[in-house]
DNA sequence: TTCGATGATTTCTC
DNA sequence: GAGAAATCATCGAA
């Protein structure tokens, strides 16, 4: 019954031959894409359904006949054993029930591979990591350069989230799972991605320096923290970019005072000041800019470490980044 | 064909 | 429910 269920819902078993287009539209639902590629692979699995449903419905109708015409030849033996014996029709009755027991439990293992059938299809289909793409270069551009501009903090609210999708043309959720793996991807191999990071940080520090609001400001969404309506690396007053540069020398930083806007140029800067070899004598190339309520230590130090990054504080990170998230130097936790 | 990169999923923790 | 970590599966360059 449950298979009957199954490949009726499937569109393999029921009525309509030959199509399967409520299962295909099902899946799209599942799929719930809308990649423009989308509607070939989906005629792509309505005709491999199609196949399936016809081979069903092929052995079917095969297996009817068989079972009808073996049922024929029983009776007709039964009927030729009525001359030597007599036969009563309930043994007859019987003979032909075993018979169609027997024929069921045949179709039974047709329906029970067909439904296998269809959930490898399904799943060949349908698992979203079949049908993986690379975002393209600019969505990438777009995402890294949110990442590395709020290394501090590469934790992107709700509406920063809605933000970068929309620029970069994907969903949400790929965004929560970009900046996951790019977290975790980056913490594991900082070395690896200093390169990256550095082309990221010079390109926004640039920006950053020029004092006018484009480029990459257009391309970073608030951080949940940050006040008005510019972007990361806007700089409503030009003092702003003095005091992440005054800051870097260690003399006057407060930490609680600091913005979000100046935190990302901080960023950056430090970052290209790094790559540069240092900031003073006295000072190794990581003890750059850290200031007591930052706490922090440079991508270069982390290098072959069990450090974690981005110590939780808080549950809710992005909502008190100012107070609680710090690229700390604290043993992994995990 | 190989292998690193990468997007998605799963499992677990908080 | 969000994020970390591990893992899977595919992409794409060499």
């Amino acid at each position: 019954m449950r298979l009957d269920n199954m490949l009726l819902a499937e569109g393999v078993a029921g009525p309509e031959k030959g199509g399967g287009s409520a299962a295909a539209a099902a899946a799209a639902a599942v799929a719930g894409g809308v990649n423009a590629d989308s509607s070939t692979e989906h005629s792509d699995y309505r005709a491999k359904l199609a196949q399936i449903r016809q081979i069903y419905h092929t052995e079917l109708e095969k297996y009817e006949q068989a079972c009808n015409e073996f049922t024929t030849h029983v009776m007709n033996l039964l009927r030729e054993q009525s001359r030597t014996r007599p036969i009563s029709p309930k043994e007859i009755e019987r003979m032909v029930s075993i018979i169609h027991r027997k024929f069921s439990s045949i179709q039974m293992q047709l329906k029970q591979s067909t439904c296998e059938a269809v959930m490898i299809l399904r799943s060949r289909f349908l698992d979203a990591r079949r049908k993986r793409r690379n975002f393209s270069k600019q969505a990438t551009e777009v995402l890294n350069e949110y990442f590395y501009s709020h290394l501090s903090n590469p934790y992107p609210s709700e509406e920063a989230k809605e933000e970068l999708a929309k620029k970069c043309g994907i969903t949400v959720s790929q965004v929560s799972n970009w900046f996951g793996n790019k977290r975790i991807r980056y913490k594991k191999n900082i070395g690896k991605f200093q390169e990256e990071a550095n082309l990221y940080a010079a390109r926004t520090a640039v920006s950053a320096t020029s004092g006018v609001h484009h480029g990459s400001q257009a391309n970073s969404p608030n951080t949940p923290t940050s006040t008005g309506s510019s972007g990361s690396f806007s700089m409503p007053n030009p003092n702003d970019m003095f005091l992440g540069i005054s800051n870097m020398n260690g003399d006057s930083y407060t930490g609680s005072s600091v913005t979000p806007n100046i935190q990302s140029q901080v960023d950056s800067l430090r970052h290209v000041m790094n790559q540069a070899g240092g900031y003073g004598d006295g000072m190794a190339a990581n003890q750059l800019y850290s200031p007591p309520a930052m706490s922090v230590t440079w991508c270069g130090s982390h290098v072959g470490k069990k450090e974690t990054l981005w110590t939780s504080v808080s549950p809710k990170p992005h909502q008190e980044k100012t107070e609680t998230w710090h690229m700390a130097s604290t043993p992994q936790g995990k």
